[in-house]
DNA sequence: AAAATTAATTATGAATTCAGAATTCATGTC
DNA sequence: GACATGAATTCTGAATTCATAATTAATTTT
């Protein structure tokens, strides 16, 4: 009945509403921390940056406060949310969890290629690790998490992740940066990537769930290093 | 040193944004069923009901949008998402995983009052069933699921839990209207109340994983018996 | 001089206005 | 009579404006 429009509507041209650019821009803006945590957001500053109205910087705001990534104090604007020690313990339990299901799913539904580019980024990070190479480390990280997401092929489970993701975001680029423990974790990735090989689902699961854990405490104990633990 | 600030915050009256309340009373609207998927959102129809201008309606439009309960079309408004049952098959895994794991820590945190409660509801439960009060069972068996969320004292996994429940909620309605299986259910809810009791962590995961997934071969029998399946 | 009260400024909340796109309806053509 | 073209209407997108709350500055009082 109405199926023509929704067809048109994939096959047309169609801008984005500016709202959802101006989320996109300032989602960004926070997950690469050139917006501090708990800092204050100005309206006028940010609508000054990206030359738009008030108007879909405030829709926009309310986006990414619904994305958990700032908070409304009403009629005090919003602040960007800061992760306390606390906010870590009990997020990264929920990633495990979903990053689990990601990996059973891509262990049953991924491509041959996929699985292909997983083993080899895994070597990547392996390389990465023995040259001392943090910042691509860390990139190639990001990358195979990324990927088991993608070949998992669950948009809501994409979804969640994500949204989940964002808010330990920055709190896991400053562990990268300060304590590692690059060697076990290099030796977890080369058992998730030769799990999701063999098709073993509930291997990668428990697999991913446990790296992830994992990287709770490694992320704990280097914001506890930094001193900027909260 | 901004902590008095903050103190002030939570102790002071603050009217919580209007675009916060429409958004909450749309979202009510479209959980309860009262706008059908698919249908498409008049934003003037709207304003009139809740007797606001179109800033705040549109505010929450876009809040409502990142939690997926409504798709945003440029230019063209938006419309109720409809739940297909592709969703449904990646969202249950989903829901599954999250309630599994806030089983888990259900069983490490709740209370001796929160179990007791949840043992009571599931008692309630059963005689629900055997007095064949569908509406009643529907009611409790919610209650006893929002129980064990609340008691694993997750706030970022109610969260999550809460965004991808609320894409599924009309369905899993829908499915106690038409298709049950109860006595299967009233068993495994037993059986999870009894493994809270006792603190078995893994068990009321997996427990609760199971019967989620077993709700989703109910939830999609029920569809297709309804008919009304897309 | 310190604290408190009040005035001024600034920022946010929400309605209105203006601009542009989409839909609908009418007219004309084949 | 069906289809296409074009005008009118309606709806959405975004900027502006108005109102109100919060913050800062200034003045007064103790």
């Amino acid at each position: 009945m109405e199926d023509s429009s929704q067809i048109r509507g994939q096959l047309m041209i169609s801008r984005p509403a500016l709202a959802v650019e101006v989320a996109n821009a300032l989602r960004e803006l926070i997950l690469e921390g050139e917006l501090a945590s708990g800092e204050k957001i100005r309206e006028k500053e940010l609508t000054e940056r990206f030359g738009v109205s008030r108007t879909p910087l405030r829709e926009a705001m309310k986006m990414l406060s619904s994305e958990g990534l700032i908070e409304l104090i009403p009629n005090r604007g919003a602040i960007i949310s800061q992760t306390s020690d606390e906010d870590l313990i009990e997020a990264f339990p929920v990633l495990a969890a979903l990053e689990g299901l990601a990996g059973a799913q891509a262990a049953k539904r991924a491509t041959d290629d996929e699985l292909a580019e997983i083993a080899r980024m895994t070597q990547d990070l392996h390389e990465a690790f023995e040259k001392g190479d943090r910042p691509q480390y860390f990139a190639i990280n990001q990358m195979i998490h990324n990927a088991i997401l993608s070949a998992c092929r669950n948009p809501i489970l994409q979804r969640s992740h994500a949204a989940v993701a964002g808010q330990v975001h920055r709190a896991r680029y400053q562990a990268n940066h300060v304590s590692t423990r690059w060697q076990q974790a290099v030796i977890e990735h080369k058992q998730i990537s030769d799990a999701l090989n063999d098709r073993r689902a509930d291997l990668a699961n428990s697999l991913l769930n446990q790296h992830m854990m994992a990287k709770l405490s490694s992320v704990l104990r280097a914001r506890t290093e930094a001193g900027s633990n909260n």
